[in-house]
Parts: C-alpha cells; structure tokens; sequence
RNA sequence: GGCUCUGUAGCUCAACUGGAUAGAGCACUUGACUACGGAUCAAGAGGUUUCAGGUUCGAAUCCUGACAGAGUCACCA
C-alpha cells in the first residue's frame, strides 16, 4: 500500500473514530507539503469543520495525534491554520530508496491488456517537414512512450497524405521546369528537392495570376462582382476587420500600417476570387487538376512520376525522423484508403444514422449532440475528408483491434474530430469510447504565425541543425569531451542539442499555442533539456568516481536531511506523475516533473558532499539516492525522446 | 454573428485539477569553487493572475457578463 492511500484511509478511519462521519478516501483533500513549511504531506481539514462542529485548528490537531498513535509511517505533525502537516518518517524513506534505487525501469507500470494506436506526425509529401510537424511528432512520440510505460500496448501510426492537388502542384512544375533535375543532380535533400518544385509552382502560379488581374478579363471579373451590392458589403465587412486587426497588430509590434494593402481590389482577388480563378481560368490549376483526374484514372505516365516524387520525399523524411529518433509501427497511405467509407455511409443510411436529400448527397444530423449537420457523401456520390476518416478508423481496427486511438492533429480541427467521434459513436464502433483527438495549439514565431507562402516557415532540418550547432560550440568552449573520439563526440554533441529542441517544445501544454524563439530554443541554461542532462551527468562523474562502495553502510544513515526526504518524496511521485501524463495525454508534465527533480539534485549535490560525506552511512545513502535520481531522470527524460549522456 | 481554445512578472512557461505568502527560467543587479563537473548554486528586484460581478471557510482555477488574441462554422483536406 503507498503512502497516500495509507494516509488517506487513515484520515477516514479518524474523522470516523473521533467525529462518527463517513468520507471517502477519495476526498481527503492531500498534497505534497508546500516548502516553506515543514512535514511531507499535507492535509486540508476545512471540510471536516461542518460535521465535527469544530474550528479548523483543533481538528488538525486531532486528527494529527490520531493519525500519529495509528499509522505507524507517520512520525509527527504539525498545523497552521486549516493545514496538518504530516512527518513521514525517516526510516520509510529510507526504506522506498532501498527499494528502487538499483531499478532502473522504477515508474514504469505493468502491462493492462489494453491496446492504444497513436496517429501522429501525417503530413502532405508535397514538402519537407516544418517545425509544426515537430511540435506534432514530439508530442505524439512522448505520447507513446508515456503510455507504453503506463502499461499499454502501444501501436504508432501515420497517415501519409500522398494524393491530391498539393501533389500534383509538385509534379507539374518538374515536368515544366525541372529539365529533368533529380536530388543526386543537384545535391538536394529530397524531400526539400520536391518541396522546390512546389514552391516553384505557387510562384508561377502568382505571377500568372497578378497579369490576369491586370487584363481585361480580370478587370471585367472584378467589375462584374462589384455590380453585387450585397457581396460587395460583405466584403467591405470582411476587409474593415481584416484592417482593424492588421492596424491593431502594426500598433503593437511598433511597425507602421500600410492602408495601400488593404483595397476592396486586393481583398476580392486575394481572399474571394482566388478559388475560382484556380478552378476556372488559370492555365496551371486546370494542368494541375487534369494531373488529378488522371491519377484517379490510373494513367501509367502520371503514376510512375507520383511514385518518383514521393519515394524522393519518402527518402528525406526517412532521415528527418532518423535524426529525430522516432519511428512507426505501420504507415497508412491515403492513396489506399481515400476510397474507403463508403460502405458503412450506405449501410449507416439503411439503419438510420444518416439521411439522404433529394439531390442524392447523404447527411448526418447532429444538433442534438450541439453540432451540426454535417455532409458525408457528396451528391455525385463520391466522399468527402470525414468519410475516409470513418473508413480508415474502421480499417485501423480491424488492422489491430485497439481498445483506444489518439488523433495527434492541430486544434484547427477541434470541430471535425467532434463531429468524426460522434457519428463513430452512432455508428456503435466498439472503440468509439476510446477515441481521443490531442489537439495542440499552432507554433508561432516571435514574428508572428508561420506561413508557407511568404517564406517564414521553419524548417525541421535546418532547426535540428542549428541546435546541434549551438551544442557543438558550447561544448568546445568547456573541453570536457577532448579524449573522446570525433564519433562519440558528435553522438554526445548531437544528444544535448535535440535536448534542448525537445525540452522546449514539450514542457508546454499541448492546447496552448506556444511562442517558439528560435534564439531561446537553443538556450542551454536554465529550464532546459542540457540542465536535466547535466544533473544525470554529475551523478555518472560521482558514480563513477565512488561506485565502488559498499551501499550496506547506508542501513545505518537514520535521520535525513530536509533536501534528501525532498527528493525522495520527489522520487516517491514519479509513478504518478506518468499515470497522470497517461490519462491526460500529456507530457508536459512529466517535462515539467524532470526539471524539478534536477534542479533540487543540483542544489542538493551543491549543499552536500556525497563521496566525502561525514560518515560512510552518509555517503552509502546518498549513493543510492543519487543512483535513483539518475534512474528516474533518465526514464522521464526518455519518455520524452530524449537520450542521456554519460559525460558532456 | 454561433461555437471552441487561450489570456498569469518585461519575455517564455508552471501552479499537483478549489487550498497556505501565485512559483521557475530568461533578461537585469549582486554574491559563491586550492571540495564529488560552474551547462551549477545562492540572493535581490519584478504581480490588482485582462476587467466586472457571483458561488465558497477559501478562486488564477468553478459560474455569468464584458474585453483581447487565435481557430472553426466548405459537396476543401
């Protein structure tokens, strides 16, 4: 039995014995002991004042020598105001450590039979990874891990969206302008290679455009759309709040506001008509979408540059994820299964799920789960992106039989993602209880948002580059590694940078949109991966350095100092704080929980000497407490994709 | 306009899910190694938790209403 149910059943048994109430244990309010005061734990006694008719205080302090005569790890207590602060005592710490201290998978659950997928990392292959992708790789790779170490088994899965318009963009314009360039021929990355061609498409494609929009015929398309009164108004709307909130943000970030941006012609051509050019006038959106139409029609000639295309991309994300060290389990490719979910709208129609209008297209209605009604078979017949969603969710099922499935996917798809789970629900899924879409927020530059079209992305390749960088010229300015050979160097090197790059992307919550300054990411000081690394990495120096001790002696050491009962109930969490991570599909925490236990062992080990400790019962323990620190540092530290080193 | 998310120190983030005097890091100021790794430690300064009400013994946290930012409301994906 742990400590906190121990405490908490005990509470239970006093508020019965001394007042004759019932709680449950679930209620007593218990945490850690704030640290300016002193004890382990504490318990809130406020809402036991109305059934014992008593003032706070003196319920403290009865419950305190109740639990103190009866629960024998309880030591003493003490209480301020409403709080009894319980004192664990020493020798069942020293016991806990005793215990895990040679264990190193300490935190990590048996298995629970169950079964989770998580999707993540999905992207268009039309263009190398960005750091959004990373943010999303990141959180579904920690994800996993923390799952797995909570007991699941654990299927990782991404969708490789390799069809489609943004495909066929990359490929005509190597047809047009590529002269028949491969990545070996330039020396390219490939998957940067094929994303050249993309933007090389969009270019031409704006420049097409701006000439048309001079011609007559664009002229006269505008002219035709201003003689609508009521379009024209919308728009004014639309464009006087585009305005507000440009001059708001030119206001706030001290740069000056150009109305010259922001006329009715721009607006109608940026925002309004640049669909309906693309489909209907442009000379490149019709190559583009004929490219299409001959891909679903299986043209050999079309298909056989698809595939080249895509095994270039295939091949640089291949090294992206290598160098980020994640990997799946199986990749689901939307050629296969775009066609999919088909079947089960037809059959969903039968039963009743979804209803059908007169001009064919099927439909399910959702207001009373306060959504709305949502299409899912167009009227020609063919899907839409949630009916493939809803076949590939079967699909994944039959696949692997998983009890539960995580969407790792940005929150601007909140809205689908309720409306997917809900009519898979309807549908009677056997898995539509388990279904979870961990939304995050977008990253954003201290610049502001990051987009593709004016070149502001940042690239995955280029950033993992330049935190290795930054590793590599602070570890030159310390020469601690100069007797290592130039592989083990790099290896070491390499560690600490994507430390730093995975640190600072994880410890945030997942739904919050975060600010990502390229100059603080490579920061090594402070809350950082580095300064995690660099605790475990003073522990391996002292272990090395005195492992050779008889640990026996530490039976001896039986009064703690404060900072050693601290990490070890530091340490007594931990197996928590995975479950907790588990169930929330979150590992900020657990990023958060790392750097708390460094820093206390760094100031622990700053306070107190281990290997010339006052006695050998001293040293011996704080052998072991380190031991267990280093432990527990490495397997958070790697639940979040991150390596520990033995020396940097 | 409807719905969803976010708003905490100059900046980036926490706050154990309703508990004590709201905590860290960065930046700034000042200290600490002839001792186990200074990518460290300590100290200082920095706050009306966007605002106004409400519930509660107790609110950054829950409720209502404003305000600000973002997203979404396609026979796109």
């Amino acid at each position: 039995m742990n400590i906190t149910d121990t405490i908490q059943s005990g509470v239970v048994q006093a508020v019965k014995s001394l007042y004759d109430a019932d709680v449950t244990a679930d209620s007593v309010n218990l945490s850690p002991t704030r640290k300016e005061f002193e004890g382990d734990y504490t318990v809130v006694v406020f809402p036991y004042t109305k059934l014992a008719r008593k003032k706070p205080e003196q319920i403290g302090e009865e419950l305190g020598q109740y639990l103190k005569d009866q629960v024998a790890e309880i030591a003493d207590f003490n209480v301020i105001k409403g709080f009894l602060n319980l004192e664990v005592s020493d020798s069942f710490w020293t016991a806990f450590l005793d215990d895990i201290y040679a264990k190193e998978d300490f935190g990590r659950q048996p298995a629970n039979g169950q079964k989770v997928m998580v999707e993540f990392s999905s992207p268009n292959t039309n263009k190398p990874l960005h750091l959004g992708h990373i943010r999303n790789i990141l959180l579904g790779w920690s994800t996993s891990q923390i799952l797995d170490a909570a007991g699941y088994e654990v299927v990782k899965v991404q969708v490789v969206n390799d069809r489609g318009i943004a495909i066929c963009k990359s490929m005509l314009a190597w047809q047009r302008f590529g002269e028949g360039a491969t990545p070996a021929s330039t020396g390219q990355k490939s998957d940067h290679f094929v994303g050249h061609y993309y933007v090389k498409f969009e270019q031409a494609f704006k420049e097409e455009y701006k000439a048309w929009q001079a011609s007559e015929a664009g002229q006269q398309a505008f002219a035709s759309w201003k003689a609508d009164e009521k379009a024209v108004k919308k728009a004014e709307k639309a464009l006087e709040e585009k305005i507000r909130k440009a001059k708001g943000k030119a206001e706030r970030e001290g740069k000056t506001f150009d109305p010259a941006e922001y006329t009715l012609e721009k607006h109608f051509f940026g925002s309004i008509y640049k669909n309906t050019y693309f489909n209907e006038h442009s000379e490149l959106g019709q190559a583009a979408k004929a490219m299409l139409l001959k891909w679903e029609a299986g043209d050999e000639e079309v298909i056989a540059l698809w595939k080249q295309m895509n095994d270039w991309v295939y091949e640089g994300f291949d090294e992206t994820y290598e160098r980020l060290g994640v990997e799946f389990d199986k990749l689901y490719y939307e050629s296969n299964t775009y066609l999919l979910g088909k079947d089960t709208i037809k059959a969903g129609l039968q039963d009743g799920v979804f209803y059908e209008k007169e001009d064919g297209s099927v439909w399910i209605d959702l207001t009373d789960a306060k959504l709305d009604h949502k299409l899912v078979l167009r009227s020609d017949g063919t899907s839409v992106y949630i009916t493939q969603d809803i076949g590939t969710a079967q699909e994944r099922y039959k696949d692997f039989g998983v009890d539960k499935m995580v969407y790792v996917v940005a929150d601007e798809q909140d809205y689908h993602f309720q409306v997917l789970f809900e009519t898979l629900k309807r549908l009677g899924e056997p898995y539509a209880n388990g279904l979870y879409h961990l939304s995050y927020g977008m990253v954003d530059l201290p610049s502001g948002k990051m987009k593709s079209r004016e070149g502001t992305v940042v690239d995955a390749d280029d950033l993992m580059a330049e935190v290795i960088a930054e590793a590599r010229q602070n570890t030159e300015e310390r020469d601690t590694l100069n007797d290592l050979g130039k592989a083990e160097r790099e290896a070491i090197i390499r560690q600490i940078g994507l430390a730093a790059l995975k640190f600072f992307i994880i410890k945030v919550q997942p739904q919050k949109r975060m600010v990502f300054d390229p100059k603080e990411s490579v920061d090594m000081q402070g809350q950082t991966g580095p300064y995690v690394q660099n605790a475990y990495v003073r522990i391996q120096s002292v272990l090395r350095k005195g492992g050779e001790q008889d640990l026996q002696a530490a039976a001896e050491y039986t009064t703690l100092e404060t900072i050693e009962k601290a990490l070890a109930g530091q340490l007594y969490a931990f197996p928590g704080v995975i479950q907790e991570a588990a169930a929330n599909y979150d590992p900020s925490g657990v990023a958060n929980y790392c750097y708390d236990l460094a820093k206390q062992y760094h100031r622990f080990y700053h306070d107190f000497s281990i290997l010339n400790a006052e006695s050998d019962a001293a040293k011996a323990f704080r052998l072991k407490l380190s031991q267990a620190v280093a432990h527990t540092l490495k397997t958070g530290m790697q639940l979040l994709g991150i390596e520990m080193p033995a020396r940097m």
